[in-house]
Parts: C-alpha cells; sequence; structure tokens
DNA sequence: TAAAAGCGTGCAATCGATTGCAAAATCGCA
DNA sequence: TGCGATTTTGCAATCGATTGCACGCTTTTA
C-alpha cells in the first residue's frame, strides 16, 4: 500500500506538504498542489481512512440500531436515514438487535468503541435510554416510547392522528358503527391509535361502544378471529378498522366467511401500508406509515446534533410525522339495507 | 476518555503491560492482570478500536453491498450474512447503491479505503466485476452473474432447479397445459427459470409451445396482461407458472376476471415467496429464494477466505442453493372437465 | 536599504494500541 | 550463596495521516 510518505519521496517533499496538498490546503502553491496529485494518482494511492479517522478521532459514522432491517419498515427507515447521511457527508453502520438487549447494548458498546459520531435508535422494543447516555454519543430515538421531559431527539410517527384519520374517514363515508381491532393493550402505538379512535367517534358525537373495542396481536390470525366475533354478534359492524395490514387481512377472511362482502357490506382499513396491502384482494384501504421521511428526519436531527452542540441537550425535540389514508378498494360509503347480506351470512354458515 | 496510558499510570505499570494484561496475554502474571482488569473497569476503559484497526491493518469489518436492504430478499440476504459475520467475530457493513455504478464503484472504495476485511456484492444488475479485484479485497459474489471461469467465489440461488420443480410439481398434479410467464429475457435468472422449465416438460415427454411461453416485465400488471392472453386464446392452459411472486397475483387478478376459479379451474404457481405470496387470497403456491441461507454461505465463504488464503485464488467456488415448492392454495390436481369454467368466463365477459 | 509582511515548506509531535526484543525480577537447584 | 533458567515487565518503534509552530525565502513598505 502506498502512504503519503511515499509519495512524499517521490515528490521530493515532506510528508506534510503532501497531506496539505491532498487536501487542497491553499497554504501549498498550486504548482506542488497538481505536482503531487498528479504522482499519487500515478501511484494509485488511497487515503487510510483507519489513520486518518484515528487522528482525528471521528469516523464520519452513524450506527443505525434496528431490530430486523429485513422488516419492510424499518428497511425504509434505514433509506431515509441513508440518505440523510449521505447528504452530510456520513455513513451508516447497521446492526440488527432483534429484541435482544443484551446485543443492543453490545452494539451500542461496539459503536462508542469505533469512535461512531452518532447513533440512531431505531424502534426496539427495548429501553435503552439509560445506556445510550453514558457513552456521551449524540443520538436520536425513532419510534421510542419516552416521556416528553426526557432530554433527548425523538422522531415518531403520529399514531393518535393515524387513529384519528382512519376513523374519520370511516365516518365520512357514513359509517357509524365502526369497530376497531387494536394491538396488544401495553403497546405505546396500540394505546395512541385507539386515543385516536375514540377522540374521533367524540368529535362528531358517536357513542363509544366497547364491545366494539378488540384487542388482537398484529397477527393476520387475531384479526381474524376478532372479527368473527364482532360479526357474529347481535349488531354488527358496519366498518373495522384493524391497526395493521396484517390483521386487517385476517379481517377481510372473516368477512368472507361470514358471507360479508368487501367493501359493500363492510368496509375494512389496516394500518401500516406495507406491500401487502397493495397485494391484498381486495386491494386494502390503510394508513401510511412514512418510514423514509421518518428516517431522514431522524438523520437530518442526528446531523445537526453533531455539527453544533453534541449531546442531547436539554431540549426534548420531538418530531412527529403523520401518515395519510391510503384510499384503496376495502371501503366504501356505507348504505342503509345490509339486511340481504347478513341472510347471506347465515345461509352460509348454516 | 480514558486510554491505556491512563491505567498504566494509576497502576504504576507500562502501557506494554496493560495492552497484554487486557488481552490476556498469559505472559503477564495473573495477578497483575486481574488487577489491572479491575482498575480498567473501575476507570470505565473502552478499548479505542479505530487505533486498534488502524495498528492491525484490519477493520474487522466486511462491507455489503446491496441495491437496496428494504427489498425483502435483500433483507434476508443482509441477516443471513450478518449472522454469519457474527460467529467469527466481523461486523458488517451496508451500502445500498440503488441500481447505480456510481455509487457502487464510491462504496467499494470506501470499504478499501477503510481497511475492510472483505466484501460482499449482493445481486447487483451492474458488472463491477472489473473493479473489485483491483481494491485487493477478498469479496464474495452472490446472485451475479458470471461465467464459471472467473476465479472468484460466488453463490447463487438455483434458478434452474426452481423451474424445473415449480414446473415438475405442476407435472406431477396431472397437469399438461403448463404456461410460463417469464421475467425480461434479458435476465440471468429468467433465463435459468425457462430452462428448467423447458428441461422439466421435455423430462415427462410434454410438448414445448412457445404460445405458452411469455415474457412479463416482473410487475403484477404484466403478469395480468399475459395472463388474459392465454386465458382467451383457444386452448387455454391449465396452470401457470410466473416466474416471481407479483406477476402470480396478477394472474390471479386475470383467472377472475375470466371467470376461472383458483385452483379449481386453473392452477397458479410464483416464485420468490415473498410475504405477499403467504397474504394474497388464495395463498400462493411458490418457490422459496433461500436468502437467509445465501446470505450465511456467503458470509461463511468470506470469513474462510479472510482466514486463510486471502485474495480469490483460481479456484471458482459456485455455491448453488436450491429453493422448495412451498404449496399453499393456488394450486390443485387437474381435472378433466373444466368446459363449465370457460362457459362462465364466456358469460362473465359478456 | 532595512524592517515588516507574506508565502511555501518542513520538523516533530500526536492520536491509542500493539509487539519484538531486552532487561529485570524471581525461582530452582547445587 | 551463586548462577543459569524462567517468569514478568518495560522500552521504544510502529501503523498513516494531520497540524501547530517555526524557518527560510520573496515581496512589499516605510
Amino acid at each position: 500500500m502506498v502512504s503519503i510518505y511515499d509519495i512524499a519521496k517521490a515528490a521530493g517533499m515532506s510528508a506534510a506538504t503532501v497531506s496539505r496538498a491532498l487536501a487542497d490546503n491553499p497554504k501549498i502553491s498550486r504548482a506542488s498542489r497538481e505536482r503531487i496529485h498528479r504522482i499519487a494518482e500515478e501511484m494509485g494511492y488511497r487515503p487510510n481512512l483507519l489513520a486518518r479517522n484515528f487522528r482525528q478521532k471521528s469516523s464520519s459514522m452513524i450506527g443505525l440500531i434496528t431490530d430486523d432491517v429485513s422488516d419492510e419498515l424499518s428497511g425504509m427507515i434505514a433509506k431515509g436515514v441513508e440518505q440523510a447521511l449521505r447528504e452530510h457527508g456520513f455513513t451508516m453502520l447497521v446492526r440488527n438487535v432483534h429484541h435482544d438487549s443484551e446485543i443492543e447494548q453490545e452494539a451500542i458498546d461496539y459503536f462508542g468503541d469505533m469512535q461512531m459520531d452518532g447513533v440512531i435508535l431505531a424502534d426496539s422494543t427495548l429501553d435503552a435510554l439509560a445506556d445510550v447516555p453514558k457513552t456521551k454519543l449524540p443520538f436520536v430515538l425513532i419510534n421510542r416510547y419516552c416521556s416528553a421531559e426526557d432530554p433527548i431527539s425523538i422522531v415518531c410517527t403520529d399514531d393518535f392522528a393515524g387513529g384519528y384519520d382512519a376513523t374519520e374517514y370511516l365516518i365520512q363515508l357514513k359509517h357509524r358503527k365502526i369497530a376497531y381491532i387494536n394491538g396488544p393493550e401495553d403497546w405505546y402505538s396500540s394505546i395512541r391509535r385507539l386515543t385516536g379512535y375514540t377522540e374521533a367517534l367524540g368529535k362528531h358525537e358517536i357513542g363509544y361502544r366497547a364491545d366494539y373495542i378488540k384487542h388482537g396481536n398484529w397477527f393476520e390470525d387475531s384479526g381474524y378471529r376478532l372479527a368473527l366475533e364482532l360479526f357474529r354478534s347481535d349488531d354488527p359492524p358496519t366498518a373495522v378498522f384493524a391497526a395493521n395490514d396484517m390483521m386487517a387481512i385476517g379481517v377481510i377472511d372473516a368477512a368472507r366467511e361470514c358471507g360479508l362482502r368487501v367493501p359493500e357490506d363492510v368496509s375494512v382499513m389496516g394500518y401500516d401500508d406495507r406491500t401487502i396491502a397493495k397485494y391484498a384482494r381486495p386491494r386494502l384501504t390503510t394508513i401510511s406509515l412514512p418510514m423514509f421521511e421518518v428516517g431522514m428526519m431522524a438523520g437530518h436531527a442526528l446531523c445537526e446534533m453533531i455539527a453544533k452542540g453534541q449531546m442531547p441537550d436539554g431540549k426534548s425535540d420531538r418530531l412527529l410525522v403523520r401518515g395519510k389514508v391510503i384510499e384503496r378498494d376495502t371501503t366504501a360509503p356505507y348504505k342503509a339495507e345490509p339486511t340481504i347480506a347478513s341472510e347471506t351470512a347465515q345461509d352460509f354458515n348454516k
């Protein structure tokens, strides 16, 4: 490998001059600069980034900690982060931690030891807030729960708004009997989406019914099971809003099972706008989760922190990103008489 | 930041001793070792990996170049690579190159400059073979085309076997009129899958029919369009095999459009086993692409190269990984009389 | 014409950890 | 008690690039 010393020798100058010339330092005469550049080129010189970064005490890299990049949504976050970083001249190093706090801690330590310039923690279910600060690295959180008082930067998707918008969209469609199949009760996002749902109902003076609220486990199967309960009840809803796309697909299965047509007899909405929403039949109406933007924002926020002050200071920067209703084929305006449909359902179940 | 010198001072020993003690070098007396470890712990010592790697001329990192990790399949590759690397004590750095050869070149250079120990190039459409070797980095390719003579390591999914297995599976189901909707003609994987298809037909002495072979563009829409042509022809196939899941879903749409039931009237197969295959209705029978395993193998192969010889030597290590038929709900045994169905189709289209 | 200012370059230290070699300390055994 | 053998430890160089400071030379200014 050729180093600046080799170039210095070839050029008959000192390594210091070579270093400055290659950095286009104006202190070096134009003639020398050009000559050195030429020689470096000829000799196939490549800077040793480890040496440089070591000397500079900074690696120009930031770390992204995620549970699993191969998940579609995390992948979008990674892309967004990467794009933002690129603009600032940083490189991204990803570590999957698979919901394992030990691995997460290891990753954070590694990033610190590598003199990374910052860390982004994407929606792990873990609570590493206690650990990161002690590494003295600038960091920002994505979709993690933290109280508004925590002195950290965080960017989140607006779950409240998502729940609200979805519900209001269904109300706009004249639905009044709107059921909600939520995620597990102890998930932060579940709680927020539920709040949005009830808020929207309240705003439009629609009674809140406990029997229209169910808690699933995010999986298709639970959506199916809970929707079956809803559809077979005495007073079935005319629209079902599920807290993610997988459960929504379960809801559609349940509707089919009960002989209900989607969207003619029941409207169904999902949440997340994953690829499966587009490929479901009928195509699923859902709420988009702008993960790419979220990643970008987190990336920019981090770069900004690095550029100026450094550490997460007293101010809690809380950025909320709002998704949109993605209107597809599982929702339709409510029409008065679903009687035929329910008869069909009975026939079907006989 | 506390360095080994700080520890040395605190312990009243030399930095050399501290370095060795922390590395558990048996040359250092047990007593000293333990004392130094304790002091290091107390002082919150963390090794500076940039310094270490710089000295060692190796970063213990390998780079993964992929078009886009947020793609489900690339994501699986990344996970596999990461797992393999973890076992060997390496860390993975991912760079998305988005099918851009300039970015790819930049990424390769960056990896070289960072003194990475190796590179894995995952299915980019580009031909960087000319560039990588000159960086003198060990590397392995994933799903890239290269002739058997190239002196490099490569791991691929076995497209030929996939095409063959899918076709044979349909033949097993007594289908004789099997159409194939391929990807673009100039894709290596398209060609191989097609060869597998024709080979399987030949093996079972089923005539090869040019009108049963179509070329799509991987997207849903092209599957739909081409399947429509097939179903409306004079002699429609009883089974359609599409070269990926997206097109297969288009095929199902086309079948529905023609009043054909899947799988009762036509069987449909996809390829890739993406998440959408599981969420399609009916659930799509398809060929799995064991990307996780592929990633693992590539990771291990690279680590092996790094561990022993280094550079890709004369021997071309070509590993083929075979997918499996994932049997779901879009395929069924052929039954003699689909006449009713085609009448329905005509009614439907009137 | 001498002093001041400016330009271009080199010296040498530095970042933190590792490691070959030599020196010092300890031990064993006669 | 003494000397070689063995165990522990330290010295100093090294990896490659960067940078504060100073030196020498040229140009400008008074």
